[in-house]
Parts: C-alpha cells; structure tokens; sequence
DNA sequence: AAAATAGTTTCCATATATTGAAACTTTTTA
DNA sequence: TAAAAAGTTTCAATATATGGAAACTATTTT
C-alpha cells in the first residue's frame, strides 16, 4: 500500500499571490500530485482534517451522510468529477488540473 | 522555502521520436485550468487533436465507439476518474491534479 | 457535386456510482 | 474503564455513467 505522501509546496503563483494579499497573513497549501484513483480519498481527507471537520460535518455541509464520506475517503470505488467538486467546493479548496504532453511523443500504432 | 521541481526527464526514446526542432529541445505542453465539469471535454479535444487522431482512432486505443468520444469531448453529462485516467493515458498525457486552500479561510457555518 | 471521412445524436442495455439507514468498530474523552 | 464521538461497513434502492449500433449531419477531399 502506498503512504499518503503529503508535499507542500510554494509555487511563484503563491509567491505573487502573498504579496497581493495582506503581508504574511496568508497561508496557502497547495497540494499537488499524479492523479490517480488511489490518492483523491487520501486528498479529501487531509483537506477536511486541515479544516478540522469531522465526516459528519463534511457531510452535513455537502448534505450526505458521514457515511459517504468514509466512503469517499477510503476510496472504495471510482468517483465522479461532479463528486470530486462537490467535496472540494464545500472545503473551499481551489481544484485544478493539468495535463502535461511531450510534443512529438506520440505514435499511432 | 523550497521548491521541488521535478521536470521529467527525456527519455532517449522521447529523443528519437521527435521530429522536429533540434536535440534536447521537446517542447512540453502543458493545460492547467480550474477543474470544471464544462471544460473536460474540451480539454480531452484539444489533447486529440495535438495527437492528430480522429475520434475514431482514439476510440480504438481505448477500446470504445467513436460516438463515445464524441460524447466525452461534448460534455453531455458528468465523467468518472477512471474514464478520464483511460482517455488521457491513450493520449500519453500526463494527469495532474492539485488543491489549493487559504488557511483559516474556513468558517463552520 | 459526389464520395469519403469525421463527428454527432438517439435509442437502448448494462454496470456501477451515489446515497441513506442502521449496526458495527475504533478512537477519544471524562 | 465506561461513555461519547468518530469512523466504517453492510444492505438495499435509485440515479446515472458507460457503451454499442445505427442513422444522421458536417466537413474534407477528389
């Protein structure tokens, strides 16, 4: 089984963005990583414990059952994105995605 | 602060794939956008089309109808991890997802 | 313009994601 | 250590994503 590994990271965007914002006030975690069904369980749950919620209360703000959650976390099976958003808008974590292509790599079988 | 800033490296394979531009210099493309349901489709599009293959060639590489990728590309309705993991590997992207979050932004309601 | 190719839509079947309720286990707290 | 809180699992219902086949429309090629 592979381990949660948790990278913190600051990009140049957070960089300019701290400027912007209130000198040193704010703290931005960005979580990046390979998507892949395994992690996005691990995800929401480091998410929801950093906002200190319980899985009840996660739930009670998307509006399902604490049981869902476990579900979710525990990555018992695929998700969709709609449910990947829902959870995430109710965190009030920024989503992104990124798709990196090499130019040229590419053959037709 | 420290950034870790893993650029893949070029394989030699990679090297001799590539057609144009001179040794070393693989151009990587790369789509970041704030993950929403709308933008998929187009995002899958636009890999494609990079990959110079009609839907119904990547319809083959993963094993699905052309009708299918249409659907996919035209954002008809909500899309599984799974489904998007299979579309962008038979495209050779490389899928990445990050979540940004604002501490003590979160208020309980 | 006709033919060929590419993309879209509809109809329909099947698989499975989402969800609640309740019982259960694990962890925390008093 | 007993009670409370948090998290997990199971059972079961419903909604919907996946997918093929075929007819259709749009675009490109000759």
């Amino acid at each position: 089984m592979e381990t949660t590994k948790k990278m913190k990271m600051m990009s140049l965007d957070q960089l300019k963005d701290k400027h912007l914002g209130e000198v040193g006030t704010i703290e931005r975690d960005k979580y990046e990583f390979d998507l892949k069904i395994e992690i996005l369980g691990d995800m929401i749950k480091s998410v929801r414990k950093e906002r200190h919620l319980t899985q009840e209360q996660l739930g009670e703000l998307i509006g399902v059952q604490k049981s869902q959650i476990s579900k979710l976390e525990r990555n018992t099976r695929n998700v969709t994105i709609e449910t990947i958003l829902k959870v995430f808008k109710a965190l009030k974590a920024n989503v992104k995605f990124s798709i990196e292509m090499n130019e040229g790599e590419f053959k037709v079988a």
